[in-house]
DNA sequence: ACCTGTCAAGTCTGG
DNA sequence: CCAGACTTGACAGGT
């Protein structure tokens, strides 16, 4: 198996390099020149696109083919003030240059909207801000002139003291949007809520593939923490919501990966939260349970110190191979795994 | 240069 | 029913 590595929004190693620089409504509001304050958010976001070319141009250059794109990257771009400003007439050039480059290398980046968008809510106020929150992620992809291989992350959401009923809201309520939003979505298990179980249930009922993350798991796994349950059941069920997507998009079979997440437990107090850095051992111990079935893994680190975590986790499987076990670093950000 | 409180948005918990 | 937690990078305003 294949494994290739990639982490979230923004690089330690780079100075100055922010790609979610933002002015907040109350600053925006203060600016007595409307005209000019729209400008001012246009220059912000015109360096968060700059600062992201540059981090995936740093990637690139330490064979890191995978990169989660920062949901900051138009400040108030959903704001209510704001809806009658277009901000892709000015940031069109920008946004179709970084889709160039990451056409052009290869990689695979994905954006991740936050606990805002959630489509499991009875409300319906909350339900069209998150419509409109994964409309402007969407609509970033699409500047980018990026295909439909290129998703945006989400959860379940809450769960409102009644799980299958929330559920199955997210169902419908998800269901019905359009599908130029829906072939866009991941759906990922949450380390509060909704177990592996529960939202690969839910993605094969809306048919969109569904990104496994293993600390959630851990945390989060409403009694099927087994490993064994994980890689000989639901592994499975969730390799086939990625061919079931290559399909619907009319690929070949593997040239869409499966996604997971991995990051490490913070502390034993705090086992939820994320770490500096991510653990080599355990996430090797389920790689290899999975390598045998799974020719190619895309794998988003989630860790503190970002690509500087990536960096240090190949060293460290660098040193597991010089151990003779069962892998092979093939250049900075990926390997190959087999049990 | 460094520290602290605040920030557009949601949900859950506990008082 | 409301305040605070959750989580988190960055800004603004202070020293």
């Amino acid at each position: 198996m294949i494994v290739r590595f990639g982490f979230v929004a923004m690089s330690v190693l780079l100075e100055n390099a922010s790609p979610s620089r933002t002015m907040t409504f109350t600053n925006f509001a203060k600016l007595l020149d409307r005209e000019a304050a729209v400008r001012k958010l246009e220059r912000i976001a015109e360096d968060n696109l700059h600062n992201t070319l540059r981090i995936m141009k740093h990637a690139i250059a330490h064979d890191i083919r995978m990169y989660r794109l920062s949901s900051k990257l138009i400040p108030l771009a959903t704001h209510d003030a704001l809806a009658d400003w277009n901000p892709f007439e000015a940031l069109g050039p920008s946004f179709k240059a970084l889709g160039a480059f990451v056409q052009k290398k290869g990689m695979r980046v994905s954006f991740h909207p936050d606990h805002f968008c959630v489509f499991s809510t009875p409300r319906p106020e909350v339900l069209a801000s998150s419509e409109r929150d994964l409309n402007y992620h969407i609509a970033m992809l699409e500047a980018m002139e990026l295909p439909a291989t290129v998703k945006c992350n989400i959860h379940i959401g809450g769960a409102y003291g009644d799980k299958p009923t929330s559920k199955a809201r997210f169902v419908e309520q998800f269901g019905a949007l359009p599908l130029r939003l829906k072939e866009r979505v991941t759906l990922e298990n949450d380390d509060k809520t909704f177990t592996v179980r529960e939202t690969l249930e839910a993605a094969e009922e809306v048919a969109v593939p569904m990104v496994l993350d293993i600390h959630h798991h851990a945390v989060n796994d409403g009694g099927d923490g087994s490993m064994e349950e994980l890689c000989t059941h639901l592994w499975p069920r969730i390799v086939r919501t990625w061919r079931e997507e290559e399909i619907r998009l009319g690929l070949a079979e593997d040239e869409l990966p499966p996604k997971i997440h991995a990051s490490s437990p913070k502390s034993q107090s705090d086992p939820r939260g994320h770490a500096d850095y991510v653990e080599a051992e355990p996430l090797v111990q389920f790689l290899r349970q999975i390598a045998g079935s799974t020719p190619r893994l895309d794998c988003m680190l989630e860790a503190k110190s970002k690509d500087a975590a990536l960096l240090k986790l190949m060293d460290d499987l660098k040193a597991m191979e010089a151990q003779g076990q069962n892998i092979r670093v093939i250049d900075e950000g990926s390997v190959e795994i087999w049990s």
